[in-house]
DNA sequence: TTCCTTGCAAAACTTTTGCATTAAA
DNA sequence: TTTAATGCAAAAGTTTTGCAAGGAA
């Protein structure tokens, strides 16, 4: 059985054709950091992509993986949690989706937005529209 | 028409009684900064809070500010908010409800729980229950 | 060449903490 | 007198920015 990926990482040849797609010219720190993140769905913080990158030897600085997620974000590429006040998540999901937030170990759970109904909404005032609807339900440890 | 508060700003006995009834003792900061949050429902940033204290001839320092917001946090007196990543919102609406977001001013807007109807739930994954909702729906300008 | 990207360090910003001083019970 | 609260400065943590160097078109 050979391998169809020419060099790097598994996925990278993924990475490197979604980089493209969305006008973003797949430089080898950025196809390294779309590796890390968007091989599955997940949440990681800025700190832990960087901590991933320079354990499979990746050489890249912190100011290139803020800009990275910064410029992947805007591209929506991926999607910017607000979920605590600590820190930015970032989720390779960007399907419309909403969260589960367990508050004793603070890990970010995926609720697909079938498994949420809304039967009624606030109308939005005079002027606007809704752009997006965040949803979280906390959890705690059960008794 | 006479004054029947004996001294400070309008509302600071009520503010005085709500912190002694949440078992927080009643300094001149504590309450002048409860004057300042508790007097209406609205959200304010720390730093907002401060600059209000200041302006007023308040004399308080910033970790007093943000010690004491937290303490009126984990007493429940007021919520705090994490609706963007860049600072923490204190909502003096200790009720629960929900949020609009203006993603053009910034603005928080409340939404009361009636306005909101779930006819669907996902249910909490096992071991754990539900401690809470946060929605926010995001608003932009319209066209 | 020209423009874009990167790394590094420093800065900016929010929030927390250590400690001496002050105020309250 | 004993404990708790405050102010100040410094530290801590996250994120952004300025700028020189490097790389791609």
């Amino acid at each position: 059985m050979m391998n169809t990926e020419a060099a790097g990482p598994a996925g990278s040849n993924r990475c490197e054709s979604r980089l493209s797609a969305c006008g973003i010219r797949p430089t080898a720190q950025r196809v390294r950091i779309a590796s890390v993140l968007l091989s599955v769905p997940q949440h990681l913080s800025a700190e832990q992509i960087l901590a991933h990158l320079r354990d499979n030897g990746t050489r890249v600085s912190k100011a290139t993986v803020y800009n990275t997620l910064n410029l992947f974000a805007s591209r929506g590429l991926i999607r910017q949690l607000s979920v605590d006040g600590s820190r930015a998540w970032f989720d390779s999901n960007v399907d419309p989706h909403y969260h589960f937030h367990d508050l004793t170990s603070g890990a970010l759970i995926d609720v697909p937005v079938p498994a949420v109904e809304f039967s009624r909404l606030p109308p939005p005032p005079p002027g606007t529209e809704v752009a997006g609807i965040d949803l979280v339900i906390r959890l705690r440890k059960k008794q």
